[in-house]
DNA sequence: CCAGCTGGTTGCATATTGCGCAACGACCGT
DNA sequence: ACGGTCGTTGCGCAATATGCAACCAGCTGG
């Protein structure tokens, strides 16, 4: 729609992956240098990119100070943080704290686990709904006509043998969810990875953000996974606590 | 240069004061509703701001993503450089960036200084953390314990007249740099050489590193020394903004 | 010391792109 | 049902962003 807008944003995701010249950037998006160089040159005068040198370009402060700010809008982050750092010190292992955004999951803040194995995500990135234990908690808060909605309008790309690929089976999945009160996803986003999810949840019980831990499976085998639930529970509740949920909640919803 | 992406930068830091309406932005940005409405569509499709219900529009995910993706490879050394170089040629004299490494310091830079005294340091070379500035002020920046560990592993090598000879004393001096948030070096690495150093922060507060000014005492004396501390002080500030620090720190450590 | 290369910078002419306008429509409260 | 408040859309105009080509500055190798 704005073309210009539209270019300057993918620069900022160019270098985002790495600092890069200006011809690099003008051959990656394809437009002439001397295009790049003028919207490098507004982004530089808001400090959204900051030169290195006089031939690199890299990300400037002004994205930190935005994604600061926007990171205050979301308040579950901050009064989720001791629940969740405690039940990742405690642990080890991976926990991430994830919203509902626009038929996709956003990672909202992540706790690093202790062991070396690496995950590949990220605070701020997205991923699908249907092959992850907090995409199926988040969608499964939702009333039923918005969940079969969903689920309906996802694309279900295949990630692993076992990721959902229809609907129909999203749906029933999203059954047992609300009825258990959590979420796994048994390697169904990436093939060496499971993870269990739980809801956090606010005043009036809505769900705010969904908590989950990831574990790699050479790490600890499903019924390992399994045993593990009652302690995110608890720590899931235990922010739900802290973000305004009133305690019993008669319904789920 | 560029007016449209000039005015969606604008528009992205006046989302990140508050969540605004479409033509409370059309009014302070001062173009029509139609033109906020183009740039906020493409900033949407690229989640760079996101709507809440139909009205309010407020920063997205992207800001962050960015922010983080820029964090992982953004090394201390680079996004210091500026605010270094710039202290350097401004005072002309010599200044180094430090890490901490077992139990050591490791000089990740160094911007000599303009008068022609010979300082026997070099980007990769180790020094001990006993008797230099940054060594104490990446110290000090550690939980007690971990400080308390690293005082007594220490062999406390003497250097000159003034060098800290043992583990109390050593502690001691961490409190004082805690507490100032500086340290000095009054020759206890080299005779005729005497130091300052403070912290370079990035997200969440954490010490990715320190800077130092080193001054040989032939060329200032100790209160002239001093006197520069806030110089530094506000270099490694401004590096700190540059690494992804956020103003406050409530807790220095 | 120069010639050739790489990569950044500038001025200009063109038309694409983004702009304001005004009318439309969805929603809400009265 | 009616008026008001906002978000949304189509359109025609021209300002704006674009590509081009020529111009530099810094390096490298001969």
């Amino acid at each position: 729609m704005s073309q210009s807008l539209d270019r300057a944003l993918v620069i900022l995701s160019e270098l985002a992956k790495d600092a890069k010249t200006l011809d690099q950037l003008a051959e990656q998006i394809d437009v002439h240098k001397s295009t790049v160089l003028r919207l490098l040159r507004t982004l530089e005068a808001h400090h959204f990119v900051r030169r290195e040198g006089t031939r690199y370009y890299r990300l400037g402060s002004a994205l930190f100070d935005l994604a600061n700010q926007a990171l205050e809008d979301r308040d579950v982050r901050r009064s989720s943080q001791p629940a969740l750092a405690e039940l990742n010190s405690r642990t080890g292992h991976t926990i991430h704290l994830a919203t509902y955004e626009d038929g996709e999951v956003v990672y909202v803040d992540k706790y690093e686990g202790h062991h070396s194995v690496r995950m590949y995500s990220r605070v701020g990135k997205r991923a699908p709904v249907h092959c992850t234990a907090v995409g199926k908690v988040l969608v499964a808060a939702m009333a039923p006509a918005r969940r079969a909605e969903i689920a309906e309008s996802l694309d279900y790309q295949v990630r692993t043998g076992n990721t959902i690929t229809n609907p129909a089976d999203f749906l029933a999945e999203l059954d047992k969810v609300a009825k258990h009160g959590y979420a796994v996803d048994n390697a169904e986003h990436e093939d060496f990875i499971h993870c269990i999810a739980a809801p956090i949840r606010g005043a009036d019980g809505v769900v705010l953000a969904a908590a989950s831990m990831s574990i790699p499976k050479i790490l600890l085998d499903f019924d390992g996974l399994l045993a593990l639930v009652p302690e995110l529970v608890a720590a899931a509740d235990d922010a739900s606590v802290h973000s305004g949920w009133t305690g019993n909640t008669e319904r789920g919803q």
